[in-house]
DNA sequence: AACAATCTTAAAATTTCCTTAAAAGATTTT
DNA sequence: AAAATCTTTTAAGGAAATTTTAAGATTGTT
């Protein structure tokens, strides 16, 4: 999957590139609007992230641009506005959604799989071991049979199987499914593994999430 | 590997040039952001750790200076605050990471090593002779079959390949893996050195800790 | 042999993790 | 708006594993 990044701050772009190529997309940056425009001519992207504000010609105005050449590729707003005046003139000029800045990169990346699954009739999957998640429906599957999850529950083994292979340390976790940016004494983390593996456990009574002690957590096959 | 650390205080740019040097880290520091910049120019660094609060020019705005001309040299920021906004912020400037003080010497360099190990799925192990320890998740293997170890017997054993061929001192054991700064008359290193020897012990009955009498441990093949 | 350093072992102390239950917070239904 | 339901968080006891202490045995050196 190829993204396009139209933002003129590097800090941000540089951010953007790194953590979307940790989720293995194709990342091209332009750092203002004409060659952004121009990108989006010579190649075929799957989804565009556009600053709204750029130096130059401004975000709505490559919005415009690009809707004018290419109808179907969704555009996703990056903003410090949030109006709903601000949203409309976004949308209106074309785009498909906008995030907020400063915005969670979870949150971004849930946006651009909102957008990306719609195009092809393609689900959107993760599978390891006997379990799978749709990520479109949002159903989980043990032995094709399915559980039902809260969404912190979801998050959780997401965030697990999406690191599958390696240990997830207590304050990874918490800081990518709770978004909390601090230690804290909490066992939220506890309770919510000790959820899981009960909803995971099947007939054969072995789930697939290893304690490493003193260290966090790890699924793997096997 | 080359790391530059941009620190005013000197206690702490000390602590961490010494820390690192014995990690077999080439240290440059730099006591304030312009110095920090102009040695990021003038030399390439494989990584820079970047304290937050500078006399003169702010961590953050060091941090997009260097991200203009650099962009892809991983960046760690050093701070006194974490709260979301700040570390948003530090994130949008181009940061990789942040760790806040006061923090352990080993997480510091867990850090260091997650921005430096291999990008793609690679993983991250060490082997010494029969040894083989996988870091991400945190298996070892004696001959190919799995040992299990806990964590102070893990981190010891990784203290120890990492210094294969040198002799390693109580006293840096002591400091690195039990992460104390002060001599004390206790005899864990001895005890975890025999748990050590027992678990490795192939049926060759030879394990490779040896004893340097009067000086420390030391790991070697043969 | 005498001394010091290291090894070995077992038990005590501590930490970490698991499990539960209940409180607090959200969301939906009535 | 209140009640009911579901989700999330907190708290606490207990179990299990890890770490440390301590003391006697062994080894190496002078």
């Amino acid at each position: 999957m190829r993204i396009l990044v139209v933002e003129d701050e590097k800090g941000i772009s540089n951010f953007l590139k790194d953590g979307l190529e940790e989720e293995a997309f194709a990342v091209d940056v332009a750092a203002d609007g004409k060659k952004g425009i121009e990108l989006s001519f010579v190649n075929e992207y799957d989804l565009i992230l556009l600053d709204w504000m750029l130096p130059g010609v401004s975000g709505i105005e490559v919005c415009r641009q690009i809707r004018k050449i290419n109808s179907s590729v969704p555009i996703i707003f990056l903003t410090a506005k949030d109006t709903v005046s601000d949203t409309v003139y976004g949308l209106d000029a074309g785009a498909n959604d906008y995030i907020k800045k400063p915005f969670r990169f979870e949150e971004l990346l849930a946006r651009i799989r909102v957008q990306l699954r719609t195009k092809d009739g393609e689900q959107n999957t993760l599978k390891l071991a006997n379990v799978e998640m749709n990520l479109d429906t949002h159903r989980v599957f043990v032995n094709s049979k399915e559980i039902m999850l809260t969404p912190k529950e979801f998050s959780l083994l997401e965030f697990l199987i999406r690191n599958k292979g390696k240990v997830c340390t207590r304050t990874r976790i918490i800081e990518h499914v709770w978004d909390m940016h601090f230690d804290s004494d909490t066992s939220v983390i506890d309770v919510y593994i000790n959820f899981l593996r009960k909803k995971l456990n099947d007939e054969s009574g072995k789930s697939f999430i290893h304690t490493i002690r003193g260290v966090g957590y790890i699924m793997h096959d096997e």
